[in-house]
DNA sequence: GCATACGATATGCAGACGCTTATCATATGC
DNA sequence: GCATATGATAAGCGTCTGCATATCGTATGC
């Protein structure tokens, strides 16, 4: 017996909401000269400490292979720096630029902004039990 | 002003979200017989009016002309029939068979005890006002 | 009755993805 | 010192997706 009976699944309700979010943040990542997969780097990495590459294509759900085209173009644009491990010459570390870390709060500002008119529709009460559950459901699964 | 100052992007913390919801719905569905678009149209239309497929796949957010091996499969298994509007023999009405509906119910039981693990993780308030705004939202950007 | 619009369907193309394999430099166990 | 393992990178493959186009039967305006 389910926890609410008479929803639907979960991926149901969270699929159209995800394809809205993202095809609201297409236009604003592109005014800001980045790609989706250029943010989703740059938020892992503002704030964090720096990470070996595997680890960031892990933490993001990318694969390691396909992700370096990604770190080649925000290097070239000054966003992040990728320097050799003095203890282990094979690995590089990727950490995020002041640069970097201005467009990403730009960026982000502008995201959220959009977002906020989404959960604008939520009583007060409810959008933060929103925030708060999806923050907990987003690191288990990520963990 | 965010409404909710210092979180991340709704969109960067639903992704991983969605990930670990069909990565386990995949094998449930498997085991059902079902692909994850037989299984989102059979969703979307157990309990609703008859429709026609291009209402039907804007719904489900899908192409209208990859719709139709899936809607091919499922007419073929049963599932599904899609008869002609007598008032306009052009359009097809796709309506769901109680076989469908059984089908649709068991793997839906299926997934939700999957998902209720993962919501178990929250204290109940906050899972139901987190089911709540969910219905909300996602009912808000299908409309 | 005819031109035009529209629903369902088929098909082809380009881009993105996950996955696999290969290569090269480096690390580590023995 | 050598065999083996590992990190970053490159390249290829099959699949899925969005998008565009074409066809065919049917509706509809005039």
């Amino acid at each position: 017996m389910s926890i609410m009976t008479g929803r639907r699944d979960l991926a149901a309700m969270i699929a159209p909401l995800q394809r809205a979010l993202i095809a609201a943040e297409q236009p604003v990542l592109s005014a800001h000269g980045l790609s989706m997969w250029g943010y989703v780097v740059l938020d892992a990495l503002d704030g964090q400490a720096v990470r070996t590459q595997a680890a960031l294509a892990e933490f993001i759900g990318a694969d390691k292979s396909r992700i370096i085209a990604v770190l080649d173009d925000l290097e070239a644009a000054g966003l992040l720096e990728r320097t050799r491990d003095p203890a282990d010459r094979r690995a590089r570390f990727v950490a995020i630029t002041d640069e970097g870390r201005r467009k990403h709060h730009a960026a982000q500002a502008d995201i959220q902004r959009n977002e906020d008119r989404v959960l604008a529709q939520l009583p007060p009460a409810d959008r933060e039990a929103f925030l708060r559950a999806l923050a907990v459901l987003s690191a288990q699964v990520s963990g």
